[in-house]
DNA sequence: GCGCGATCCTTCAGCCGTAAATTGTTGAGG
DNA sequence: CCTCAACAATTTACGGCTGAAGGATCGCGC
């Protein structure tokens, strides 16, 4: 039997169910973010976030512009100039500016960097599906509809006043 | 309407149930933290590493060895030497040394770090609340159903190899 | 006693993330 | 034109987290 002893385990009885259900889920986060970064590392010496903003781009035939990449990664702009140095670097996309507006700047996939994104996708879904592989179409799916419903509550209540 | 432009919205359909499951996880997940984390800046001036680091001792009357936080907050050992020192530098944590293991070192909360820690948690509580308040009671109880097995899939998993 | 692997903690370099200030560019109003 | 606010990207300072390396201590087995 295993005994996790973590903070969500540790939960009292007289915390609100929110609470506990909030710990139990940022647990669950945390520990499959993790396998996927230590695979990541060891297996193409890469990290997730230089994963997922290539994710982005291989969506993206024609390119993406730097803001639109930290809106849809949802980190700030100066992260997402380091990831892009760093990407650049490993010759993994390239940059131009579009014309009409020498402020913005447009990134895309290099062959290269569409190559090795296909080979880490293919794993990455092997990894996940693996992970959620414990629960039946029927959880995964009411997973999928809960979870629908909590985003669309946090991103209304985005700035607004909460407690 | 809104219009999310994240990385989960993106997931295609030819994306695996399980792969678009854990990026809306993700989102959710990053969203909550996020606002915990601003609201707590602008409130007390901590952050939330700190503030489950005081919750972990909170529960724990005696102290806790440094090295049993580090299994309970799910982090490293050198994560956990640098939170503690913070928190000790802002006077809310005290640290002996038990009697009998040189080696280790046992921390508990002062008086001080007791009472900051109390008003914070009130306040925790009510975010978290507020922010799983748009889901029924039946639904924040499957939902806490469903991520108890998947965290235990989780644990099992591992350092398994799995794909 | 004594070796020696295990354990506890710390330190360090490296990456990710933020917020805030800065540079350069654009475009709208006077 | 010319200002000036808005916007795109970058830079900087700071915090959290990791993995790896190192120092001290412990305790098992001989």
């Amino acid at each position: 039997m295993i005994q996790p002893v973590d903070r969500e385990s540790r939960a009292t009885d007289d915390d609100h169910l929110a609470v506990r259900v909030w710990l139990r889920m940022l647990a669950c986060a945390n520990l499959i973010e993790g396998r996927v970064a230590r695979e990541l590392r060891a297996r193409f010496a890469t990290t997730l976030p230089r994963f997922d903003f290539l994710s982005q781009l291989e969506r993206a035939p024609g390119g993406l512009k730097m803001s639109e990449i930290s809106k849809r990664l949802m980190v700030t702009g100066g992260n997402v100039t380091r990831l892009a140095d760093q990407l650049l670097a490993e010759g993994l996309i390239a940059r131009t500016t579009p014309p009409g507006d020498r402020r913005a700047s447009i990134v895309r996939l290099t062959e290269r960097g569409r190559k090795t994104f296909k080979a880490m996708a293919g794993r990455h879904e092997r990894w996940i599906v693996a992970m959620f592989g414990g629960l039946s179409d029927s959880e995964r799916a009411q997973l999928y509809a809960i979870l629908a419903k909590l985003k669309r509550r946090l991103t209304a209540l985005d700035d607004e006043e909460i407690a």
